[in-house]
DNA sequence: CTTGTAACCCCGTTACATCA
DNA sequence: ATGATGTAACGGGGTTACAA
């Protein structure tokens, strides 16, 4: 019977989507919540005759989960002419080297998972630092602009002293200067209110940012 | 077209071996 | 002796191909 159609689907599915359970599976499983598993019966304790031997040969040897790693390397799915060579070559039965297969395409998906997730928290962390930079950056440019404020402020009160030959040169000086700053910036950031969040909140938050970093790095 | 079955898959769990 | 960890094996539920 040849289920090749199936196995590269599920494989595309599996290698798009390693996190997840087949769709199907996660409804099935929410919606049976409930319902009572089906206990193993425990086998192999040695009460019953045979069992000891079945013991001694559960755990493959070395040499044959060589071969098996070598061929997982090759490939991660098995067709059924693969397993028996396979497992004739091992001298297991084709059912053990199937399930060998599916326990070590579990790993690999762990390790894969656990490795996207390394990742992900490298680039968060490095994003936090990044966005701890750029609120200080931005205090910084609320200092300057800041003292521009004031700057203009003393000029307006000392051309009210002064009395100039053209009555709008001054202006003209605060509006060509006001020019050179960014009037949305300007304003978001209000200068001239130096509101709570102006002083306090990135600050605080950057210390966040860097205490989250300390904690879990 | 429908139904039953075999063979495969994945996920979660269990049982057992090994090691610190 | 024992708890933690790794892994072989299993049970359940899903999909697909195929035959009747």
């Amino acid at each position: 019977m040849n289920h090749r159609p199936f196995q590269d689907h599920m494989m595309f599915i599996s290698q798009l989507y390693p996190a997840d359970a087949p769709y199907t599976q996660i409804i099935a499983q929410q919606g049976e919540s409930k319902k009572p598993k089906r206990r193993r019966s425990k086998k192999n304790k040695g009460g019953e005759n045979g069992a000891s031997e079945a013991n001694k040969k559960r755990k493959l040897s070395a040499e044959q989960v060589n071969l098996l790693e070598q061929n997982f390397g090759n490939e991660h799915k098995l067709e059924s002419e693969r397993k028996d060579k396979l497992a004739l070559e091992l001298g297991l039965d084709p059912r053990q080297v199937a399930v060998w297969f599916q326990n070590r395409r579990a790993r690999w998906k762990n390790k894969k998972l656990e490795e996207e997730y390394s990742n992900l928290k490298k680039s968060h962390e490095a994003t936090l630092l990044e966005k701890c930079r750029l609120e200080t950056e931005v205090l910084k440019l609320k200092d300057q602009l800041s003292e521009a404020a004031k700057e203009i402020q003393r000029l307006r009160e000392s051309g009210d002293r002064v009395p100039s030959n053209s009555p709008s040169s001054s202006q003209s000086q605060q509006s060509q200067y006001m020019e050179t700053v960014d009037p949305p910036f300007y304003g978001v950031f209000g200068v001239d209110g130096y509101d709570d969040d102006v002083l306090y909140g990135p600050e605080t938050q950057c210390m966040n940012a860097l205490e989250w970093i300390n904690l879990y790095v």
